[in-house]
DNA sequence: AGCCGCATGTAGTGATTGCTATAAATTGTT
DNA sequence: AACAATTTATAGCAATCACTACATGCGGCT
């Protein structure tokens, strides 16, 4: 019990075994998570894509919605739509949201079989605990579409434009995990981005 | 086992017909699937709701799947958005079909736990074979609106609006699931409904 | 060398999935 | 009342679900 201190230090400085790369095996997760959602992928179908045995998914990730959960951060972190990015260009907020519409478009549809928006889609799942986390991390994006439409709408319509701007998205998600090609959800983003015009008409441009 | 045959012939005056009544097995079976969907309800969720043994389930409909055809038809053919009469409406094309939106949005939060359209949910199901009965029903509504736009718009325009129409109907649908109130899913329907004007705006209209 | 700790592989847990073989009970008809 | 047809209930099928107890073996340490 004395020496426990002490190799436990020593085990600290280095890691003992190259072991199973767990940053790989996310990516290869999140490549089936993304493509059949959270109920449609089984342990067995991860085991199988990650070429490890049961034990060794749960010594690295300790379950399946924990490595759900892994995959989800890391999407939301390297591979969903630049919200920020897209927000900070200039122009009429009409131009720059539809902008995002068709930028959202593009993305959604850009690497099968990974069509539509990962989080957008997984707040759909059957399991409670997958919607539910899915559902928290949209909520930064969510806040940064609120922001920007507060910047440039008055108050109250806020919240009517921010709800639009996710029902609009969502619909394109969802079409893309339909197979709609890339030009039809295109021309239907475009088609969305007209409704913001009136919405901003009476607002300030930039 | 004498007594046997009297206490049969009782039990024949007191139920004549104690064959299960298949048309409420699947008014209970459509309320299941529609608030949790063709992969979340088991066939051990039916046989308790209907109140019967599994066997008896299968001689009645003959399968999970079958069942669930029978409650979508069902679906249809009673409860699904009442397409033709939103679209026989008189009027601006953009005005009748932005009400059409905005009657989505009321008929998809109606009546909880039923949310959202059974048949554009169903579309999205993890099982195939679910997915693609869904899918084939929804083309004769998907027609209707073709035709409607076919009327009132150039034929180069037309599969741009229907497509639009359908993306914007399938997220009112999906937030209506995720328990967007009433009120927010019609004021999202009228922004949607504005983008149609610009579209119809070269058109005759009536 | 010898120990220790970790990751892996073998094998299997109980629970639930959709579904059914078999036979008893119940039916309308004779 | 007896028959044949239909419907029901008992009981359990193989397959899959997410998950794990246990033993093996490897790698790094002293």
């Amino acid at each position: 019990m004395m020496a426990l201190s002490w190799e436990k230090s020593m085990k600290a400085v280095r890691q003992r075994r190259p072991a199973f790369d767990r940053e790989r095996g996310v990516e290869i997760a999140e490549a089936l998570f993304h493509a059949r959602g959270y109920d449609a992928v089984s342990v067995s179908d991860l085991t199988e894509a990650l070429g490890i045995v049961p034990p060794s998914l749960y010594a690295a990730y300790g379950s399946k919605f924990e490595l759900f959960e892994r995959t989800l951060r890391n999407y939301v972190a390297n591979y969903s739509l630049p919200m920020e990015e897209l927000l900070s260009r200039q122009g009429p907020p009409a131009e720059v949201l539809t902008n995002l519409f068709v930028a959202a478009a593009i993305h959604y549809t850009a690497t099968p079989p990974r069509l539509g928006c990962m989080v957008t889609e997984a707040m759909r799942a059957d399991d409670e605990k997958a919607a539910a986390i899915a559902s928290a991390l949209a909520e930064p994006g969510i806040a940064l579409l609120r922001t920007y439409v507060a910047a440039h709408a008055p108050a109250h319509d806020v919240e009517r434009i921010v709800d639009y701007l996710l029902l609009t998205l969502r619909g394109i998600s969802s079409y893309a995990c339909l197979g709609y090609s890339q030009e039809k959800l295109v021309d239907c983003s475009k088609i969305a981005g007209g409704a913001l015009i009136a919405e901003f008409a009476n607002s300030r441009t930039s």
